[in-house]
DNA sequence: TATATTTGGTTAAACGATTAATTATTCTTT
DNA sequence: AAAGAATAATTAATCGTTTAACCAAATATA
């Protein structure tokens, strides 16, 4: 492999020093600093020589690596392929790269990648935080680390993050299946004890008994570990367990979860809006393909990732953290906003 | 924020000079270099102060980075997504970083995205090339920069590539579609000029001619970028102009244009299976939620992430890069091998 | 005893880019 | 004509790490 061209080797060619030449790549060239006839010659010596800045150099003398690290829970999950792709499209915008890992929803990884990035001397960076990844997290605060956590957070951080108003989301969508009549509507959510999935919940809950439906037997939650046996097991006991009165509804709380359940209710023969009313949280291609297509709430993807750039962004270059919650608005696929009362 | 911790910060904490505490935070303290209680000494201060090693400094004094650049033509495609997901975890087990990027099948971002990924000091480069991408590419190839190609290829470029089959796999599509008694199969494809699509098109239009089926006016090309009105108008053709005989059975040569393909069937009211025998290129969430599940080429996507990181691995570490072609062979989701005749 | 060898370190240069400080030249201005 | 200002460049230090080359003391070898 050929060696590289660098500043030096331009500088040689044109006979000139190290300094110019940078000067004059970096456009700091008018203000009186270099000739006219200097700088063109200059640019046109590294047009001909193919140069490539070397990042890693510029980066370690400058402090700063132009590049921010995002961690999601899981790249091959829609949702976050969506967020991951917005991300960097936005981010390249200002002329950052994007680093994408994931955790696949482990703590130790979490940590484990965290300690990469930062020796990759990401200047910043996006969180899909884990379960537990609370303490690796506030290390991070304490330090002052630009940061921002995306779509789930943890209340007691002073930080910033971006999420949406997940029990609003989730009261419309459970008013969506009362709507249609429903009066046993089971929830299937995940364990994990993060704020996002419990405002979920709350939501269901709260709606439920508001509307004097409400019956703990009919909250399901799934182990994201065993997220296609829980779901079996779950769905089994609801429908085919003696004891139990069939359930006429079910709102699935992410879109694994529906994925799933949606494949074990087609395998056991149960027929979506014929013998069950569905809603989900997030999209999925599925969705709409299916016999009936099924209805779910829409996260507001590409302003999701857009702002939780700007966030991240304002604080890199500003050096200093404010932080901020913001949160953002889910509708119903059948187009109701979501916050509306 | 606080200053990071250097090997410098170490030394002068130990009171011992920069190059031993490298040495032993290497490894490097076995072959009688440092003392058994100064590297232990070393490694406890290490650790408290939570030292963290700069990449951007170790890549520029090493001429190497341990970040592999990947770009895939969209991540939002869970095809993609997949392959990104297994390459990442597999060149982690390597020590080996990924950055991912997309070129949404344009050429000029491809151009674009090079550099970045070049200036980044990427060790080596796993890249889905785009249609006209190839002098960019040739560019790599003369400077002998560490390469594969993943899922497409240039056929006149002497490189590596990782691949599937696709003839075989279309043709054992196309019989399968054939062994459903469908008489007239269409197939949509897309309009890219590169070999992995041509060798569908052609799996396809050999499998008809041996069964006395071909006919020109059942191949329909689709635009990338006009996917969602080309596939209605084509679709519209076949199935609603008088002229045309409908046709029995599809094949779809990507998820992509399945899933744009099946949505507009299910508008339209055409049922898969009972109105017409579907079959498509990957898998979608989709498929096997519908009414009736769709059969799919399923290509092996964890294998051909890891055998894309094998094989750049090898070349940058052996620093010598011999072409070579990996082909692997797809299967029906129904379990026949494709390449079985 | 004189000489190798091992053990346990240190020094200093290098990677490539940036930039404050400095120098040298030419042009204005009074 | 002399001083000041503007122009056009250079020098050298720096970021954090690695590593070849060097050195000194202790130990082994003949």
């Amino acid at each position: 492999m050929k060696k590289r061209i660098s500043i030096k080797t331009i500088a040689q060619e044109v006979g000139v020093s190290n300094a110019t030449v940078s000067l004059v790549l970096n456009n700091k060239d008018k203000e009186g600093r270099v000739s006219r006839e200097m700088a063109g010659k200059i640019r046109k010596v590294a047009k001909d020589l193919n140069y490539e800045p070397n990042h890693l150099a510029r980066g370690l003398r400058m402090g700063k690596s132009q590049t921010i690290g995002l961690i999601v829970a899981d790249i091959s999950n829609p949702f976050f392929a969506n967020l991951a792709f917005h991300i960097q499209e936005y981010a390249e915008k200002f002329g950052y790269s994007v680093i994408i890992t994931n955790t696949n929803e482990s703590d130790a990884k979490l940590v484990k990648i965290l300690d990469v990035l930062i020796s990759h001397q990401v200047d910043g960076l996006i969180v899909v935080p884990t379960e537990h990844g609370k303490p690796a997290i506030e290390e991070l605060v304490k330090k002052n680390f630009p940061l921002v956590l995306l779509d789930r957070w943890y209340p007691e951080l002073q930080t910033c993050y971006v999420v949406i108003d997940n029990y609003q989301a989730s009261k419309s969508a459970v008013r969506y299946l009362i709507n249609k009549k429903c009066k046993r509507i089971a929830l299937f959510s995940y364990t994990i004890d993060l704020p996002h999935m419990q405002e979920r919940k709350r939501g269901y809950a709260d709606t439920m008994k508001k509307a004097g439906l409400f019956n703990e037997g009919l909250i399901k939650d799934i182990n994201y570990i065993s997220i296609d046996a829980d779901i079996k097991t779950e769905l089994d006991d609801l429908f085919f367990n003696e004891k139990n009165e069939k359930p006429d509804g079910i709102f699935f709380a992410t879109n694994s979860i529906a994925l799933h359940g949606l494949r074990y209710l087609f395998e056991r023969g149960i027929k979506v809006s014929k013998d069950i009313e569905v809603i989900c949280f997030d999209k999925s291609d599925a969705f709409d393909l299916m016999e009936s297509p099924v209805p779910c709430v829409l996260q507001p993807i590409p302003e999701m990732g857009k702002l939780a750039v700007d966030v991240l962004i304002n604080q890199i270059v500003k050096g200093v953290i404010t932080p901020s919650k913001v949160e953002l608005f889910a509708k119903l696929s059948s187009d109701n906003p979501v916050n509306a009362s």
